[in-house]
DNA sequence: AATTTTCATTTGTATAAACAATTGTTGTAG
DNA sequence: CTACAACAATTGTTTATACAAATGAAAATT
């Protein structure tokens, strides 16, 4: 359904408007769908993300600042979110040795055969996510996404 | 910021997977500006649309159903939501009288005399947040969302 | 007319996010 | 060496969100 279907109003919207709401519309959208298919597997998107961080280190521990880096969200949620992986014996915490300050995050045997159950299913559904574009479309949409972003 | 740059990943992503990351990523960051924005007025995103809804009803009233349906957000939010603009005398709500489960909800002239203050600055901050694009590239980025939440 | 079903909204509760303040540690300047 | 600033992570609190169940009213069924 087209964004102006969507919010149904009389006037005719600028396009400034119009493409930020289908985008705050859109990225709901995929939220929502995202959600879905990773609920029977009990986790939430963001653990999953930082699952996915953790297993790019390549078995390298990370500490909480670069996971936060990575997920471009609160500092203030990271030690909770880590928690819930800890409980779940995804991830380790230990105190890093050489900085007592920072904190060493691993992720775990467990952790890794989670994610092979996991990933394969999240990437055939980031695909039929996409399915309805072309890559040349896809493409554009990145690269529309990037500028519209730049020099900001 | 290439989206490519932000997740710093050493391998190479599938495109699907990148776009997704990207809108994201993207709409966190207009989301984040759109709050800057609006912090000073005291309200939430979500308070601030329901007011341009009501105010899209031009003296009709809006029950909440009609609300959460334009708003494409959670139901269970909007008696809250609503809650928080009687608190701030912006709306008023009242039983139909003529089915009563249903609720009324309408702008004050307070409401409207704080949509005027309010709507210019936002106006003007849409413009500014999509002035990296052409009309022409705006245009296209609204019809691949469209395209992409097609048929689903 | 009484019972059930559906509708519109509200409430409860559990979970997550945002923001500020705090703790413990390290680095550095005097 | 002591004091002070900076850093990394944690904790507390407030606010928002999601989901389920409950309330009360109207419509439909028997």
């Amino acid at each position: 359904m087209k964004i102006e279907e969507i919010i149904k109003t009389s006037v005719d919207l600028p396009l400034s408007k119009k493409v930020i709401i289908n985008l705050i519309y859109t990225e709901k959208w995929i939220q929502e769908q995202i959600s879905s298919v990773l609920k029977p597997f009990d986790i939430s998107i963001q653990q999953f993300n930082v699952l996915r961080i953790l297993k790019g280190q390549k078995g390298k521990p990370a500490n909480l600042s670069t996971i936060q880096n990575r997920m471009v969200s609160k500092m203030s949620n990271t030690t909770r979110l880590v928690d819930k992986l800890i409980q779940k014996e995804f991830v380790n915490r230990q105190v890093c040795p050489t900085n007592r300050r920072k904190v060493e995050i691993t992720i775990t045997q467990q952790g890794l055969d989670f994610l092979d159950t996991v990933s394969p299913v999240m990437n055939d559904f980031e695909n039929e996510l996409t399915s309805a574009l072309t890559s040349k479309e896809l493409s554009q949409l990145n690269t529309l996404l990037n500028k519209l972003r730049s020099e900001k």
